[in-house]
DNA sequence: AATATTTTTTAGACTAATCTAAAATTTATA
DNA sequence: TATAAATTTTAGATTAGTCTAAAAAATATT
């Protein structure tokens, strides 16, 4: 069984790597884990040992096939958590992040079956980000950043990234939640900045604030 | 803060202090721990210093105040998780100690008060053990194991000891739970085993299980 | 009361995860 | 392309929690 620093590596190393796309260096991962090279060359060496990694010296690491797998079974832990403390204990979702982090280790197959029933089992989590279902298949939804688009897109918020706190409550507060209808009215040329109409009110919106907005046209 | 070993080890020493009636004896809590005397005495120095506990060196440890307080806080969480997994994720009570074990470790005094009131605020738990509220405070029950009443005794039970699962099984079988009205019909002199009347059936109930059964007359 | 037994503590070693400093390797630049 | 700069790895040290073996202290027994 993996400890939990193995599980925060991999999981790191997961979402580094975009799932699986790319492959990850040494010093990314270890300013993600908040650690210094050394550190994360020494966690690189003991998941390659167990085969969830492949690792080339100086060239970075990949998941492997087992790797992925078991990262997945984290994040499915993970957003199954941040569904429930939503749901049914009204938390923001700015609040869930850090609380889920810690529950996301809780080993027991049997305890993330029954939440994820009890929570009807969700497609999405609070940021709208895909569930991994039990076999640890995954749904990629097609989307794109909101600063990607041109003036006159419509089509709907289908995620929101969560790595800041202060950012979703920003996002709260001009409700800017997965599911709701945007359209793009204007783009200022010079900073890239947004005109758009979000639940049918005006809003505008910095570029730094649209590329953590995910939408589907 | 403390570790998760720290914080195992003192809600050890709480138990087997009786809630800090009494002292706890090195050789005690290292096998209550499943651990060497040594790596006993190396603890109790850590938390002595912390002033969770206080030692006389060979005499054993007491909890001090700050300790009972920090156990208390542990026993809280893990009530309130044994709660939700029952009454929310229909676990049955001889699966959920070993997941309550891992959840009572989580650290989030916002997550236990929004599920304390998400279960509606349980005075306690499905084995019958009360639930410290937010303060630390703990409601003692007066009762008594079943094996020191007399022939005739009638009352409800209270509680059922939780430490074993097989026990937990058997107990559900017979359906002995809290709450449920129990009237001794005859006692064994010489096994001093049971003949009861239990939710209208009649049972018989060897020593080894009627001291695990808790009763209020 | 002297000795044997049991319990507890100390001393020293081991593993996991981390660090700093130095060495090795790759990449960038002049 | 030789050298400088950046990145990565290695080497050796540190901390938390554990262990075994030996020493110290308390308790039991003759």
């Amino acid at each position: 069984m993996l400890s939990l620093t193995e599980e925060n590596y991999l999981k790191a190393i997961y979402h580094l790597s975009d799932g699986g796309a790319k492959s990850v260096l040494t010093n990314e991962l270890a300013e993600a884990m908040s650690t210094k090279a050394a550190s994360a060359t020494d966690m690189i060496k003991k998941l390659s040992a167990k085969e969830l990694i492949s690792y080339e010296k100086y060239y970075g690491v990949n998941v492997t096939a087992k790797g992925k797998a078991e990262a997945l079974a984290v994040v499915r832990k993970h957003r199954l958590w941040e569904t429930f403390l939503v749901q049914k204990l009204a938390f923001t979702w700015d609040e869930v992040h850090e609380v889920a982090e810690q529950l996301e280790h809780i080993h027991s197959p049997r305890l993330i079956d029954k939440l994820d029933e009890f929570l009807g089992f969700p497609k999405v989590d609070p940021h709208g980000d895909p569930i991994p279902d039990g076999k640890g298949k995954l749904k990629v939804l097609p989307q794109v950043g909101l600063d990607q688009v041109k003036a006159g897109f419509q089509g709907i918020i289908t995620a929101v990234k969560d790595s800041d706190s202060n950012l979703l409550k920003y996002l709260d507060k001009i409700s800017a939640k997965p599911g709701l209808k945007i359209k793009v009215i204007n783009k200022e040329e010079y900073d890239e900045s947004l005109e758009v109409l979000l639940d049918n009110k005006k809003v505008f919106l910095s570029k730094e604030v649209s590329k953590n907005i995910l939408v589907s046209g």
